[in-house]
DNA sequence: GTGATGTCCGAACAGTGTTCGGGTTTCGTG
DNA sequence: CACGAAACCCGAACACTGTTCGGACATCAC
């Protein structure tokens, strides 16, 4: 689940090894001291110190921390993208809206269980960092919502002087916003959440002249995501 | 506009003069470091050198950095507060609806004429940052929307299984989510964010039911808020 | 084997939040 | 007015941060 690190070359000299475990103990750590503290909390010496590094010997590895930021937003974007993508499939049979609406709740999910990578991906929270120019991160970006586009794709036109791309950007704010506001805490007021979540959901579908999914599609969905 | 600061008292003695106009000049200056650079970028130092203190003087006026958030969160609120609440004062004899579209696309004006303020407001983006526990900070998020959900309880319920608490939280999330990803330069490749924001929230308007607002009004809310 | 490369470390510089002790100025009150 | 209390300001210090530098050691390709 690291994301980047390449498959283990057939023949691999021990340097090579250490290496590519290093490495990913290093990303293991800034992913631990993100996940409990946010991006704040990341920092290169404490890092060293969790692989048992002195400070100085990190930058073997990374020019900088924003270095290990990138590392970070990739593979969180790669995590957020194979949870949609798995959902969607997993609900292959059944009519697009619904695929769509699966990858929606599956978002979520993900976005709850990775509240600091969420906000790293979606918001600005790093003073200074840029992303690497010609970098991958961009692309990134895209891709994580493919599996739902392309499930709003399928509808096809819903209403006359609505795009795809419009009814997609809809949807996204729709579910984008219900969900950031959910991490950050500022829906802890109400009682059912997910319910709320669902109801933005569904509304915004209604919105672009969407048919409506089955309404034991929820359900469904958390059963199949208990198990997997 | 500073928010926080209590009126002048009739008979003042030099001493709280330079009190209230250094606390004045603190919070100005630790909002311009906010501007730019983000949360990341406000330092007690760096306040303490733009008004020319030392580091330690500051520990006169607030116990912590977080003390200082604390003043940071408190006047953004507020300015995002009558922000909204002048524009849907603005437009008092147009039609609900009307009303609460005028108080969103001021909200969505607000937002990125102050972007990192609007991050502190609505992510977690200090590490161990925790709001003080009886303090004023929750009441703050109720107030920020309450003209706009005034106005969509004016219409009142719009559809038969649709409380107007179901209604405001569908409709928050989509212009919540549509801003916050133009804030945070995910919308950068739109042509006209603008209108996407736009029809973003009309469909969310459409999606519970509610009537349409003017087509014209974003015309006149920009020409409005062009001269004031 | 040998030279190049990769790896690691200690020390250092500049920056940060915060605390402490002491000196100075202002204010309320006797 | 005088005096004590309170407010204010500062320099130094501690522990932390990112990053750079110089040197020591191990590994690798040839």
């Amino acid at each position: 689940m690291t994301g980047t690190t390449p498959a283990p070359a057939a023949t691999e000299g021990r340097r090579a090894r250490q290496r590519r475990e290093l490495l990913a103990a290093i990303e293991a750590e800034a992913r631990r001291q993100l996940d409990d503290g946010g991006a704040g909390n990341v920092s290169m010496r404490a890092i060293a110190r969790g692989v048992g590094l002195g400070p100085a010997s990190l930058y073997t590895y990374f020019d900088s921390l924003d270095d290990i930021f990138t590392l970070l937003l990739l593979s969180s974007y790669e995590s957020l993208a194979t949870a949609t993508a798995t959902a969607v499939e997993a609900f292959a049979n059944d009519p697009p809206a619904d695929r769509a609406l699966a990858g929606i709740l599956a978002h979520r999910r993900w976005a709850l269980a990775h509240r600091n990578e969420f906000n790293l991906l979606f918001t600005d929270v790093l003073p200074g960092y840029a992303a690497p120019p010609g970098g991958p991160t961009v692309d990134a970006q895209v891709q994580v919502f493919q599996p739902i586009v392309d499930a709003l794709t399928e509808l096809g036109p819903t209403e006359p002087d609505l795009t795809v791309e419009q009814a997609s950007i809809v949807v996204w704010c729709a579910f984008h916003g219900a969900v950031a506001l959910e991490v950050n805490h500022h829906l802890d007021w109400l009682d059912d959440p997910a319910a709320a979540h669902e109801t933005t959901v569904r509304r915004a579908l209604a919105g672009i002249g969407a048919p409506a999914p089955a309404k034991t599609l929820r359900k469904r969905f958390d059963r199949w995501a208990a198990k997997s």
